[in-house]
DNA sequence: CAGAATCCCGCAGGATACTG
DNA sequence: CAGTATCCTGCGGGATTCTG
């Protein structure tokens, strides 16, 4: 359950049509490393699944709307706690990776090296 | 970064310690479908990340707790956010699943068979 | 009980090329 | 611009066996 809602691309393109509806190759650019398939699997998950409304404008070039549901904007809220979160402690988190690698590569060194 | 924090295991772990600490088997009954493997492996990155602390008790047979820091505890509360709307929404979810299934199995009908 | 080690498979996910 | 189709790789993650 946590699954479906807090897989690696979902919660990035949430965070960021939180902000305002996109374009494809907007949010393409917005959220990191994404590949453009996975931006479009992603967003035919989230459509499926109620949470992001798909608008097409039929100009030309055509021209693709992406926005939050009401549903969407719902999990937006815990999902922007949780990106706030790592915003902030992110760095305490390499930190504490760095002194716990420290500590461990000593303790190999006395057995291996 | 979200990637980090919400990998599919990770939150599962926390939101079980949140309540209380737990033992190694224990814990492995209350997250759903974990193999020990996964958990062992998760439990390992939790607590190089200054998540979550082991403590080992030297008895026989040997016994180890697993708690949430209080890094992780700070960290429980958006985690915890995002459970209670998946457990409240999740079923919402699958309708609308269902729905957006039903529409396209018809328009592929219309084309395939 | 709490792991470590090994084997193995599927699919998440990237890169590239093509289309309307 | 907004995709779809195809190919390919790594690693997430399960099952099993062994140890202290």
């Amino acid at each position: 359950m946590l699954n479906r809602v807090g897989d690696k691309w979902s919660m990035q393109v949430i965070v960021v049509l939180r902000d305002q509806p996109r374009r494809f190759n907007d949010l393409r650019r917005q959220v990191n490393g994404i590949s453009q398939q996975m931006l479009t699997r992603t967003l035919k998950v989230l459509e499926r699944d109620g949470l992001v409304e798909r608008t097409v404008r039929t100009t030309s070039p055509p021209q693709v709307d992406y926005a939050l549901t009401p549903f969407g904007h719902s999990l937006s809220e815990p999902v922007r706690e949780l990106a706030i979160w790592a915003l902030a402690n992110l760095d305490t988190l390499y930190d504490n990776r760095l002194r716990y690698d420290a500590n461990n590569e000593a303790n190999d060194d006395t057995n291996q090296a």
